[in-house]
DNA sequence: CTGAAAGCGCTTACAG
DNA sequence: CTGAAAGCGCTTACAG
């Protein structure tokens, strides 16, 4: 192959093309990025001169030159659990669409290394960041970058900043919906187990859903029944058994993940509970696993892959149009539906507090 | 700030850092990449200057000019399941550790996309490819890779091709080691679920170690018993349904992938059947969830963060030897060890065959 | 310990 | 429909 023989002394570049092809370079440029501008005799030329010299565009170069990458990332806090795989499919679905990569980074809830993320994209001079997930410590360092010229999506939340462009959903109304839905059921100590809500807008507002929808049906507020958990499994499954072994028991607990539902599930079984005869438990994201679980949860849907797709697409509108003047012109925030689906893990309460 | 101000005119460049602290851009680049042959007065000049300008690296212009890229690329048919994301975790922590980034390439199962995605890569000039699943059609398009000089890593599998650099488990030891422990707790009728044989070599494998097992302990092979499936719960449920509602049924089940297995766990209690008591049901890596299943499942381990920390090293190691002659000497094979988590799954076989 | 110079491979107006 | 020319911002020997 011609790769292996060119290798050793130089890579075939656009200007080797041109010569075989006997045209300049900007016409190759041209076959290769807006084909239609070059006479039909001359582009099978260019072809055939690539074919035959084995070139391989360089995107690199091509970034540099354009003083534009076509390479979005993607911060995270983690890839475990919380992180749909949903919602990274539904970016990298749009992402090809339009030839752009995408970058991962993994802050590993570490403030740090997010500073040190961001520093890399902004070196890297990415087309765009879609967060994934956001403290509030962080917002600043988001804020520098979109001030720097990148455009920076936040997800799953539709922030406070009306300033910050968005595409999410209403954790407040979907925490609502579901503990109204676990009220009607009958329940009257309903327990929440969510993340770190002093750091995390989203969960701050699952927690005011889930708090305004007791307040409404007159219900107390126990501080005793929310707690703060890393959405893992086996986090939920710890919470639950404090709680199930506490002396004022909840009849439902409303975990504010999937994994956490699962480890809850878990810490049920444990302790003789049965589902839902004797407790409820339910979900919040619709994960790949819950209709598996036993019992199958009842949780609320997120459109995850939406999501992403439409994250990536606002990264790539703001990408196009880069100029300061028209971005001041409003924020982009998309709002997408939640809906709860019900399954079997939530039913009325038993009177009974312990089982046998 | 300053990046407002300049990014109306121009970006800040090495050169303007250069002019403020009165050295050369030569000087600017060592500080940045190795300061220790910059004498101490310089280097805080320097940086004074790179605070003052507000300057900000552009590692796209020195990708270009070093033409190599310090971005590495995974290639995976799907990020849900599959992938565990403890192995992602593993290759972003090596490659942070060396200020690789990391682009993640989906072929969405399909040959096109595969194809495109390397050429992609290609094109980016990536540093090198970590491969997480690849079917044999694509081998060859891996092989060109390799041959033009981007260090290409198999994963999840030793491969029967020597040359292929690779890190993975020994899918033959460790399928018939789960087969071995089944027919130890006295299953005679033991069914196989897991990916498309014909064309992923790891799956194949596993399908040889369940065989060899079976026959090292001269039981009969039927084929009735082994089903090909996406490696997704809904799979696992509907075949596991399939083989319990089937004239001569299994008495345990051996799922090829946790995800698999969690479906089998969903359709045995849909048909009242007891685990383990009416069917012992086995699972494959060892996810986040194995624990937390009802029953908690027993199950292959895969030291997937491990794999993901010598993949990104393996990349890494070639790419700092970017020689054929030094690749000649011999492919990196890495070869991590597996181990079977006994959990509550698995039991001897009952002697009724429907439950009541 | 530091500088001058060449060059990496494209794209982008501009001209014709 | 096509070409000539400038330039993007670094790094890398080489020289001193």
């Amino acid at each position: 192959m011609s790769q292996r023989d060119t290798q050793q002394s130089r890579r075939v570049n656009m200007q080797d093309v041109a010569r075989v092809a006997e045209v300049s370079k900007a016409t190759v440029s041209r076959v290769i990025h807006s084909p239609e501008l070059v006479k039909e005799s001359t582009r099978r030329r260019i072809h055939e001169a690539m074919e035959q010299t084995g070139y391989v565009y360089n995107a690199v170069a091509a970034d540099f030159t354009r003083q534009r990458n076509s390479i979005v990332g993607l911060i995270a806090f983690t890839l475990r659990g919380s992180i749909q795989s949903d919602f990274i499919e539904g970016i990298q679905e749009t992402l090809d669409l339009h030839r752009y990569s995408l970058i991962i980074g993994n802050s590993r809830y570490d403030p740090a290394t997010e500073r040190e993320l961001i520093r890399v994209f902004r070196e890297r001079q990415l087309a765009g960041i879609i967060a994934a997930e956001c403290t509030d410590d962080n917002r600043p360092a988001l804020q520098a970058l979109r001030d720097a010229g990148i455009p920076t999506i936040l997800t799953w939340e539709l922030t406070e900043d009306l300033a910050q462009d968005c595409v999410g959903i209403d954790n407040t109304r979907a925490a609502r919906e579901m503990t109204e839905y676990l009220i009607g059921l009958g329940h009257r100590r309903i327990a929440l187990i969510a993340g770190r809500y002093e750091r995390i807008e989203r969960v701050r507002h699952r927690f005011q859903g889930y708090r305004s929808a007791l307040e409404a049906a007159g219900l107390e507020f126990d501080p005793a029944l929310t707690v703060s958990r890393t959405p893992t499994a086996l986090e939920g499954k710890l919470a639950t058994s404090e709680l199930l072994t506490s002396p004022n028991p909840p009849t439902a607990i409303f975990a504010a993940s999937d994994a956490l539902a699962l480890g809850a599930l878990a810490a049920a079984r444990e302790h003789g509970f049965d589902v839902p005869r004797d407790i409820s438990i339910s979900g919040f994201d619709d994960s790949d696993f819950a209709p598996f679980c036993h019992p199958p949860l009842t949780t609320v849907r997120v459109p995850t892959l939406e999501m992403g797709k439409r994250a990536a697409q606002a990264v790539i509108k703001r990408e196009l149009v880069p100029s300061r003047s028209e971005w001041d012109s409003g924020a982009i925030r998309i709002a997408l539906d939640t809906e709860i689906v019900v399954r079997n893990s939530c039913g009325p309460p038993s009177r009974r507090v312990r089982p046998s």
